[in-house]
Parts: C-alpha cells; sequence; structure tokens
DNA sequence: TGTACATCAGTGAACGCGCGTTCACTGATGTAC
DNA sequence: TGTACATCAGTGAACGCGCGTTCACTGATGTAC
C-alpha cells in the first residue's frame, strides 16, 4: 500500500537530497547555522548518519546547498515584490523593500545561511551566481528609480543598489529577527527602512 | 630569575582570564567564532583543558567576554573619532564613519563576537550595556547633525542613528572584510559610506 | 624577619559521549532480453 | 509478460578522536602573628 506519491517510504527515501537541506533548515531555526552536525541532519531526516555521504561530502556542502536554495527563493520573492516596476516605480520600489525585511523575518534560517554562517562564496559558483541573481533584481530597480531622477542628478546604478542593500541588510540583520540586539524601538524595521529610503532618494534629487 | 613583571610563568599563569579571551579572538579571527572549542581556547592560552573551568562557566561565558571587550574598544575607537564634534561636525561625522569601518576591518574577530556570533544579548545586562555605550556615540554625533539642520527639517534622532548605524552595519558586514561576498566593487566600502551618508544627509535637507 | 597556614589557580588523569567516516552489506528499482 | 542482473541508495556496526566535565591533587602566593 502506497500513501501518496511521496508517502512511500521504504529502504529507499526517495526524496533524501531535499529532506536532509529542510533538516538542516529547521536546525538552522531552532540553534542557529553553527548549532547542528551532520549527525543531526541525518537524525532530522530519519535516516542513518551514513546516508548523507551519498548526497553530500561534508557538513559544509550541505550548508552551502541549503544557501543556495535560500539565494533561489530570495530572489523570487524579490522579483514578485518588485513586479517590473509595477504599478509604478515607488510603489514597486517600497514593496521590494518590505519583500526584503519580510524574507528574513520568515526565513531566518534560509537568511542566516545566506549571510551569517561564513560560507566561502568565493569557490562556489553556484552560490555565487544564485547571489548574483538576487542582487540583480535591487539593481534592475534601481535603475528604474535613476531613469526617472533629472538628467544631472543621477548617480551610478551600482552605487545606489549597494547603499539599497546595505541599507537592508543592516537593518534585517540588526533588528529585522525577534530577539536579536533587542533594542526599544521606536518604529519597526519596515518602517525604519522605508523612512531611510525615502531620506535617501530624496538625497539623490528625487521628487 | 624573573622575565619582566608578567613574563614568570610557573604553575600559576597570573592572568589566565585576558589569556584566554586573546586565545580566543585568535581562534576566531582564523576560524570563526563558531570555529573554536573550549578546549582550543585553553590549549592557545597554553595551559590545560580544565584551567579555564576557573574564570569561565562555559564556552558561552567566555565569547560573551570576548564581545564585551570588543564593545569597549570598539566604543572608545568611535569616541576618539568623534572627538566631541571637532573639528566641526560635518568633519567628525565622517571620521566616525570611517572609524567604525576601520574597527570591523583590523579587528574583524571583535566584530563576529559582537554582531554575528548569537551570543543572547538579552539576558546579559554588562554586553547590553556596553553595547549602549558604543550605539550612544552614534547618537551623539546623529545629534549635533541635527542641530545644525533648519528646524523645520528635524528628524527624530533616534532614528537617524539607526539608519546610520544600519548603513555602515550593513556595508561592513556586506563588503567591509577581505574575502566575504566577493564582489566587484565599484568602489571602496569607505567611499560607499561616505558617499552614502552624504546623499543621506542631503535628503535631511542639510547643505 | 621568619614561620605556619589558608587560599588560590593551576594540573593531569579519568570518564562518557557523540561525531565523522569507512565498510561490507542488502533491499529496492530499473532495464535488457 | 517474466526473469536475470546491474545499479542505486540505503543500513548498521565499527573505529578513532577530541570534547566537555569532574575530581583529588599540588605548587605558589598572601597573610597573621
Amino acid at each position: 500500500m502506497r500513501w501518496g506519491k511521496h508517502g512511500s517510504r521504504g529502504y529507499h527515501h526517495g526524496n533524501l537530497k531535499e529532506a536532509l537541506v529542510q533538516a538542516a533548515l529547521d536546525l538552522i531555526a531552532e540553534k542557529g547555522p553553527a548549532g547542528f552536525t551532520f549527525a543531526d541532519a541525518a537524525r532530522g531526516a530519519g535516516v542513518s548518519a551514513a546516508a548523507p555521504y551519498r548526497h553530500f561530502r561534508d557538513r559544509d556542502e550541505l550548508l552551502a546547498s541549503v544557501a543556495l536554495q535560500g539565494f533561489d527563493r530570495f530572489a523570487a520573492m524579490l522579483a514578485t515584490a518588485w513586479n517590473g516596476g509595477k504599478p509604478n516605480t515607488r510603489t514597486a520600489f517600497e514593496n521590494l523593500g518590505k519583500a526584503y525585511l519580510a524574507f528574513a523575518r520568515t526565513e531566518p534560517a534560509y537568511y542566516s545561511a545566506m549571510f551569517e554562517a561564513g560560507i566561502p562564496h568565493a569557490n562556489n559558483p553556484d552560490l555565487l551566481a544564485a547571489g548574483e541573481r538576487a542582487f540583480a533584481i535591487l539593481r534592475e530597480a534601481s535603475e528604474a528609480i535613476i531613469s526617472e531622477l533629472p538628467a544631472r542628478d543621477r548617480p551610478p546604478v551600482m552605487m545606489m543598489a549597494l547603499h539599497i542593500w546595505a541599507l537592508s541588510h543592516g537593518i534585517a540583520s540588526l533588528f529585522g529577527r525577534g530577539d536579536e540586539a533587542r533594542r526599544t524601538m521606536p518604529m519597526t524595521p519596515e518602517e525604519l527602512l522605508e523612512a531611510g529610503t525615502l531620506i535617501y532618494l530624496r538625497g539623490l534629487g528625487g521628487k
């Protein structure tokens, strides 16, 4: 008897690789990216400690896989929020910022695997490319904002994209996840980012 | 025979607590805040594995000690750079930003113990207070900048301080330490922060 | 100044534990004929 | 359609290792008298 398409679970797991990534994600959410072992992940997936070796060389490779998937979802979420600049550039830009913070808040495990786990991106082309795809959305949005500025005020696109990224990341890491750096905040992270972005855009000469 | 004030090293170490913090710092610099053990720190200080228990309950307490010392030095460095707003507010503010990035770059081990080690600040009053002292410098500087703005443009001090902190922290964590997120940058972190701050201040109505 | 003693901050041996990793194995699946 | 066989993805036992932690101990230091 089978219990649905993926319900069979005999000797072969069927989708262990994905299950390990999911288990790692749960463990990161619980104890941070440093707080779990390769054996923990195996346990989490309900499999013997030797099984993960069929899919990952070591713990780092598993972590990198989590980060990779994280960047893909992050990029997808940002792209949806930006929505090609509709209904108008300013609104879409605001949505993009909110989506950034929403991702960091609702997927803290992905976020910390991506930015805080200390994975060496340098020698992992896939990871580098996935990060690039996510950043490309910020870049595209910045470009759209800039194109609406008076010609003499236009800053370099890359610079603006880096500023927005840094501000968003700074807010997300310092204030965006529940208990960390529990400061008495005068406003929500979303409000803080929106206000900051507004001031920045005004400084560029917009509106 | 003695070899100087602290050179004696017989049965008693003399300053083991400090030596353990230093050893932890070296290990963090080498392998990240998650990459060392309590026993490693003991080895680094040239002492048996049981010795650290005379000074720290566990590894977390040692890490917290590193972070605490880091915040103190950070605050001191920022205060020196700000220098009470001399020679003038704008210049001092620029120096403050440069000092922030300089600290993150030259003391990456402290910086990551402070912000990336996942130490629960909440139930550690000393740590909380030390972080507060560092933040107070940013707050003071923001206040000085704001006081020079036309009265009708003045934003809340706290908000501005949080914006500056987030931008600085974002730039420091994303681009401020050598190899991490090795992106082809069009400018140095310092230039990026200075340009961002300038645009932000212009947006506030300054100059 | 000298001596006895209390206290302090280390030692080193011991332990149980869980991790990483390897290995021969075995059950399940896919495919050639 | 059925059968034989190759391949794949797991198992579970085994191992060495280093960590965390405890403990009775001991050498060094400080101090009372």
